[in-house]
DNA sequence: ATGTCATATCCGATATGA
């Protein structure tokens, strides 16, 4: 089975490329990131006659998350994570899928940084960790997919230099995603190409696409019987090129049955 | 390169988040 992770960038503008992507690729997961609208606008009618069954946490204006599953509904396992109350960001969705637990992250960006923005990611990041912990102990297959907005090392980048001073690439951030790695969580696309570079985020601006100025910051965390089941992880790169792209391009890995 | 893009607000600009 193939499990994907595609951070769309708007769903409302986004809805012709994720619907051409679906159709194309025909992951059996997919879980999304930055719908960008609410719940009430979420286009559940248009993705339904895909294919795909969907839960969804959507929010005005920015962040936003779903997990897609072909031929099947997703049963909703968390909404959020616990630990800060007062925090009504969507950017976390858990769900289970025909055995399978799948979670869905859009990590927080931290820039500018220092500041109150990267201190909630650095919060995020913890709190993050303690869930997987509790998905952990439970002992299922189990995938932790989404944009954690972090550069893990520097082979997953163009430039060290450019991005420096990035909340991307901060050691506290680095430090934070290694703790789940540390855990035991697989990170499938490092696992299936050591060498670095590999890119799924390639910015707007400054021609960083035509200059393949990217980086890799979205990333498919496998638990160990998922990761024992693991065939290989790629990025679906061409669809950054694509006319109206997200600046994400879909990544994916292939489990064994 | 202060470079692009999507969304929201009150209708053509500016602000926000990335």
């Amino acid at each position: 089975m193939r499990i994907a992770s595609f951070n769309i960038n708007g769903i409302k503008a986004r809805l012709p490329r994720l619907l051409e992507w679906l159709e194309e690729t025909r992951p059996d997961i997919a879980c999304l990131q930055e719908l960008k609208t609410s719940d009430e606008t979420f286009p559940a009618q248009e993705i339904e006659a895909a294919g795909y069954g969907a839960v969804w946490h959507g929010q005005k204006g920015f962040n936003g998350v779903a997990i897609l599953a072909r031929g099947a509904q997703p049963q909703e396992v968390a909404r959020g994570l616990d630990g800060e109350p007062e925090d009504e960001h969507s950017r976390y969705l858990e769900a289970e899928v025909n055995g399978l637990r799948v979670a869905t992250i859009y990590l927080p960006n931290g820039n500018p940084c220092p500041g109150p923005k990267f201190d909630y990611k650095l919060r995020w990041m913890k709190r993050l960790r303690a869930r997987a912990a509790e998905i952990w102990a439970e002992e299922v297959p189990a995938i932790l997919a989404g944009d954690y907005n972090v550069i893990p090392y520097d082979r997953d980048v163009w430039s060290v230099g450019a991005m420096a001073d990035d909340a991307l690439m901060q050691p506290e951030s680095r430090s934070a995603y290694r703790a789940l790695t540390g855990d035991g969580w697989t990170d499938a696309l490092a696992a299936i190409h050591p060498a670095g570079g590999v890119w799924t985020y390639w910015d707007y601006q400054a021609g960083a696409w035509q200059r393949d100025a990217g980086f890799r910051i979205d990333h498919l965390l496998l638990s160990p019987i998922a990761a024992d089941r693991l065939v290989t992880a790629q990025v679906d790169k061409a669809y950054r090129g694509r006319e109206k792209a997200s600046d994400h391009a879909p990544v994916w890995v292939e489990l064994r049955d």
